[in-house]
Formats: C-alpha cells, structure tokens, sequence
DNA sequence: AATGTATATGACTAATTGGTCATTGTAATA
DNA sequence: TATTACAATGACCAATTAGTCATATACATT
C-alpha cells in the first residue's frame, strides 16, 4: 500500500505545514473557541502566513472541523478498543467509563471545544457540520448502545432502548467531567468513574429502601 | 409597596419598549443564537430603531444576558415550586424530572440557548458572565442536591455526594431532551421522565443479575 | 398654545476579519 | 546553470456589525 520512494524536499516541507497548521489550529481553537479564534491568530501560531492557510483548507470552518476530527477519531478509536474481546456487558460498561473520563480528564481543552461545538452547532454552523458530526459520533453511540442491548439479551439489563440508554450513560460521564472543571477538582477520577458505574447499573436507592 | 398613581402615557410606552425589545431579543437569540443574532435584526424585530435598544441597555451581551434571565428565572421559581412542601425525597426526585422534562419540551429553542451558552461560556463570553450564570443557577442545584441528602440521612439513598449526584440527574435530563431534539422523537415525554426516574434510582442492572 | 425636556431615529464610524491575488521565493527539472 | 512549475507571502479588499450622536419627534408642563 505504502510507497517507499524516498520523498522530495518539497513534498516533506507540504506534509510538514500541513501538519504544523492543524497543530496550531487545535491549540487556538481549544484556548479561544470558534468565533475568537482568528486566521491570523492560527497562522502566527503556525509560523505561515494566512495565505498559506488557504492553500491547504477551503476555510475557517473546515480547518476547524478537520482540526476537531483528528482527536476525535482518537477518542473513538479508543472507545472502540476498550469494548474489543468477548467480555461481559458489565466490564465493557466499565470500560466505556474509565476510557472516557480518563481521555477527557487528559484533554479538558478538547471537552470545552466539544461542549462548544454541540452547543454552536444548532445556531451557528451550517447544518451540513451537524450532519457530519452526527455521523462521526454514530459508531460512539452504537457501539455503547450495542452493549447495553447484549446486557438486554443476556438478562443482565432490564429492558430499554438500547439507545437512550446509551445517552443517558454518555452524558452522566460528560456531567462529571463538567463537575470536575466547573470544581476545579483534582482528586482522582476513579472516584467519579466508580459513582458514575454504580448510578448507572444500581442506582441511587439503598437497598431494601422504599 | 406598588405605587398606584397612573401612569403618564411615557411611562407606559417606555416599559412597552422594554418589554418589547426583550421579547424580540429572546425570539431572535433563540432562533439565531449569539454570534448571528444582530443588533439590527432585534430592533427590527421589536419594532424600534437600533439606537434605542442602547437607551434601555448597555450592550448586546447585556441584552442576551438579561433576555436569558427571565426564562431561567421561570424555569428555577418551576423547580422551586415543585420542591415545596413535605414530601418523600422520592416524590421530590420524581417532580425535578418531570417539571424540568416538561419545561424544555415546551421550550425546545430555549433549551438550545442554553446548550449555546454553556458551550459558549469557557470561550466566548467574558468570565463575569460565566460567574454570574453560575450564581443563577446555584439555587437550581442546591435544591436537587438537598433533596438528595435528605434523602442520604433518612436511609433511602446510598450514601454519595449530594451535588455530584445533583449534576448526574441534571444532565440525564438534559440527555433525554436533546436526544429528542435529534432525533425529532414527538412521542410523550412520560415514557423518558420514566426511565430517567428508573435509572437514576434503581440502575440498570436486572434484579437479581450479576 | 408655547416651551422645555426626554426619547427615538438611523446614517455614520471604527474596528474587525475572512478571504484573495499579484508578487516574490524556492524547489524540481532539463 | 537556466528554466519551469509550484508554493508562500502579506498587503489589500469587501463585508459585516457593535455602538454613537446630531437631529427629529413626542410628550409633559406651564
């Protein structure tokens, strides 16, 4: 698949911006947001000229989009890993957890843009970023809801819609990490990952209680 | 307290266009968002010129501020009331779901300004705002978060933080609603404030399974 | 009705910024 | 080395828009 010609100067120093730009523009985006963030800013950043921006993404909103996805495949790609092997719907709901409050806990830069991205993207970008965000995230919730359908199956689970469940669970995850930076909280996140895991399976009612 | 001599008729007028312009500010920021919403647009929209939307306030982030607050203030006196009164932390628990289902379900732009304005509040606005916010929506989660710990004392719940508990049900609402909002969901919300209600308390987990 | 005062107007300003393009620089090629 | 093709630059343009202010209007008061 790969070729192995050895690259030209030219060809090196491409993929070098390339590369360069993105890096800059994750780092404005997730300091600034969408709107302060400006090209210049990005290119200052990124040691080209704003010119040079333009020879390698269409615009502002595509250079955000694609400095977005990058980290995101990665998040995804480690969701996808962590439910990988033949292990019971419970380690996998405990997988699901710790991966995501450990990624986010590493990146809090990166949650703010995301929490800034689904809130902008009703009113401020063009539908046709919601739609590809949309999708991008399918497999992310497919796979939770997947899970949590084996546990249905397998009578672990009560019955529920596979995928509002998975919801549930993605956004109790995502209202700790909110805790967390709102609290300015820095103890570790396996006390969090342990409350989110016990609320989700048992609940909050004691047993025996009511 | 209330003053009861007539109004002049400039009076009457001047709170008018106050209200005027704050209804037309709500629609607009509402269906537009922040960044898109103009000045012009709202006056427009109220039926005034753009001068005089600065002689009732001091800027645009001060108007969508004060526009948001009404509502917010709705929404928590809504919270507030459904709190009222001696009853089981279980009853409690159930009015918050539902009182807050029912509220964003009927207010569906609403609810996406305030996905806008979190997700908006670590880049976009200035730090005071974000403090202010914070603030307002204080009570909101003291109240939820005491409902819990009355709850914690007379044994009915598991012992947790009562305000992390509080963020957790909070946002297992929100998920539900925007779940809605995507996939365009218009049956009742009974069915979700159910299964939120049953989560919450009793987890997912399958008596008697693992 | 005449006068004074507060309010409303909207053309205008100043600042910002996404995007362009003629010019300059640099690497590949002959 | 000379030539060609492509990449980089940044001054510039056009569009947008928050906020202002001199003027006009309408109300209250005498």
């Amino acid at each position: 698949m790969s070729n192995n010609r050895t690259l030209t100067k030219r060809e090196v120093v491409t993929e070098f911006r390339r590369r360069e730009i993105l890096r800059s523009a994750q780092e404005v985006f997730a300091r600034e947001g969408f709107q302060e963030a400006t090209m210049d800013k990005i290119a200052q950043n990124a040691g080209v000229s704003k010119g040079t921006i333009y020879l390698y993404f269409k615009n502002k909103t595509d250079l955000f989009f694609q400095a977005i996805d990058e980290r995101l495949n990665e998040f995804i790609s480690l969701i996808h890993k962590s439910l990988e092997g033949d292990h019971p719907p419970l380690k996998k709901i405990w997988n699901v957890v710790s991966t995501q409050m450990e990624f986010f806990e590493d990146h809090k830069a990166f949650f703010k843009v995301c929490l800034n991205i689904r809130g902008g993207l009703y009113l401020e970008h063009p539908q046709e970023y919601f739609e590809r965000l949309k999708e991008k995230y399918q497999p992310y919730f497919n796979e939770i809801s997947q899970v949590i359908e084996q546990g249905c199956e397998q009578g672990t689970f009560c019955q529920v819609e596979p995928m509002k469940a998975a919801y549930l669970l993605a956004e109790m995850i995502n209202s700790l990490i909110l805790y967390r930076i709102i609290h300015e909280t820095t103890n570790p996140v396996t006390q969090d990952e342990k409350l989110i895991y016990r609320v989700f399976l048992k609940g909050l009612l004691k047993k025996g209680a009511e």
